[in-house]
DNA sequence: AAATTTAGGTAAAACGTTTTATCCAAAAAA
DNA sequence: TTTTTTGGATAAAACGTTTTACCTAAATTT
């Protein structure tokens, strides 16, 4: 039993196609009676509308194409829930991809979408990606950057305000007393990460102390995990007087207790710890490790607003599409309360 | 700059849009002249088929929906990448859905993605979705349910052997010099929950030991976190002789970790911990805590190649269509070596 | 009464492909 | 020479919609 078409309604009725799209659309004039009918009997045979047919023929598809680091990771789990309840209400499906944080996948993820003739894009930027989403942008596709951005492109963008995060933990650190605080970064070419270790250097800087290049470990993103664990023990071994550890991520931070709980450091006793993105990990393991957490919603609503308001289904009072959004700073044990 | 099309590279190359096509496709005959010329302009104008075109002339949208309980879990996160590889072989695209385990959800889903005319669909299974399931099937679309499925109907699946999967789990602990096994589990209606409870059962039983219902907890799947926390908490003070609690999935017992550090129990001195369903925060949380692992690798493979060989896109061999794969015991140290 | 508007409806083109059925010229067979 | 085959190419239909332009009869205005 086939799908029921357009016409078969129409031929059910004794109308035309055109009048049945018209009821359908709720465009053009149509009688009661006829209106009604056509109603009843789509109902009744459960006509449903070949997407396909409409993409093709109104050149939308109603689609947005989002383009994620690692579709399994908790960023975008966090993320996705939101992204498509926002995006549903103006009906709007998403579609994942995620581009591995590699250059040739992400341009081939972009290439994919653009063949199913998405309508708008949410990309997390990937370093070298710039030209393929300046394309997007000529060909007068809406685009979101998210999580990132490329400096000095003329591209709308949403992340979390990395630079002040990155403060507030430093300065809570600081202000429990802590003086030789590590931070551990990972060196993807990409400008929040710039950001987070600059909001490192120059909080110490405010508070009148120098940072020391020893206490700055830069892994390879390219790492397995057991290597990061590696990296993190030896560094931490190399530096006895550092009293704090300020990951830049959370996986960096889960990898660094990991490394903690092999040498039986005990937290925040031995060593302080506060991560930048909070995990549920964090949450849980022993002390409760005080994070820097992305307001991931928020993020999601703004991007999808952005976009929308682009695809001109949104009346927008925003001033600007570059758009930074405050971290939380959560307290839990990992910072002892009044460090001697 | 609008995006170019078969006909342009025919009026470019003074040929039709057939001949191009044939070209293109590999199909016709051409004279070598024509079909490197046709060739050389596409490859140099860029052209890439406008898939909805392509969908709609044959029928055939080269995408596979899937359609999984919730797409920010860390099931889905393991599997996405090796479904998405395998399908990507045959030229076939992912997209994803989720249901919330919500009946209205998975129907508004499944038609959702018959909207959009995927080719197949793999499916891990709702209660009550089973007529929605069915109709798929009968519309000759190829389907494949993943980690749970529907008795008695004849519709192929794929999941792990829950059953001999919890047998390992309380073997062990058995063997370990356990008596007091407590189980918490959730009140979904699905057959692999009531798999993993029999799998307790049986067990004690085979060991002689008499099953006892003050030691199993079934809590709400619509609980919150935190509910679910509170009655594990509550669920240990009424047990006092218990000595070990087996979690019958990873996010039940994340809340039960959180409950025993809650109530300073020591993991494994005070009791024992197993839980179904591997996940990070087991291998980094305390002691380790001992799990059965699902092999998701796998799981996904199989499902894969169950869809494909519907498809008529890979040869097969197999002899049945509905798979289970076995799980795996993972020691870690949430379980004394030997207790006395 | 004639001219104009309006309400209700539809034919046909278009979107970008794939594929069937034809066509023609040249080569091969009769 | 005439007929048949074949190699190379294409016109046109089809997929299921939406939308433009047009049509007719009835209602309204002149």
């Amino acid at each position: 039993m086939k799908k029921i078409s357009i016409k078969d309604i129409a031929r059910m009725t004794g109308t035309s196609p055109t009048t049945v799209s018209f009821v359908l659309n709720g465009k053009g004039r149509t009688s009661d009676a006829l209106t009604k009918k056509i109603l009843a009997t789509a109902k009744k045979e459960g006509y449903q509308p070949n997407q396909i047919a409409v993409s093709l023929r109104t050149g939308q598809s109603k689609i947005i194409g989002l383009i994620v680091e690692n579709i399994g990771g908790s960023f975008f789990g966090a993320l996705s829930k939101e992204l498509e309840s926002e995006a549903k209400k103006y009906g709007y499906r998403i579609v994942y991809c995620s581009s591995e944080n590699n250059i040739r996948k992400g341009r081939e993820m972009i290439e994919l979408l653009a063949d199913q003739q998405v309508d708008g894009y949410i990309i997390t930027p990937t370093a070298g990606l710039e030209k393929d989403v300046m394309k997007l942008m000529a060909s007068k596709k809406p685009v979101v950057l998210m999580d990132s951005y490329y400096p000095g492109l003329d591209i709308p963008y949403v992340l979390v305000d990395n630079f002040n995060g990155i403060k507030q933990g430093v300065d809570h650190l600081i202000g429990a007393g802590y003086q030789n605080i590590g931070f551990v970064t990972v060196d993807i070419d990409l400008i929040q990460m710039k950001e987070r270790l600059s909001g490192y250097m120059e909080t110490l800087k405010f508070h009148n102390m120098k940072p020391d290049k020893k206490l700055v470990l830069t892994l390879q993103y390219e790492s397995t995990k057991e290597e990061m664990v590696n990296g993190i023990t030896s560094f931490i071994k190399k530096n006895k007087g550092m009293d704090a550890i300020f990951f830049a991520t959370n996986y960096l931070g889960i990898a660094g207790l990991q490394s903690l709980s092999n040498m039986k450091y005990k937290v925040p006793e031995d060593i302080a710890v506060v991560s930048f993105d909070d995990h549920e990990i964090f949450s849980l393991y022993a002390p409760g490790i005080t994070t820097i957490q992305q307001p991931t919603e928020e993020i999601a609503r703004a991007a999808m607003n952005l976009l929308l308001t682009q695809l001109g289904k949104k009346e927008s009072n925003l001033i600007t599409n570059k758009i930074q959004i405050p971290a939380n700073l959560i307290k839990r044990n990992s910072v002892k309360k009044e460090k001697r």
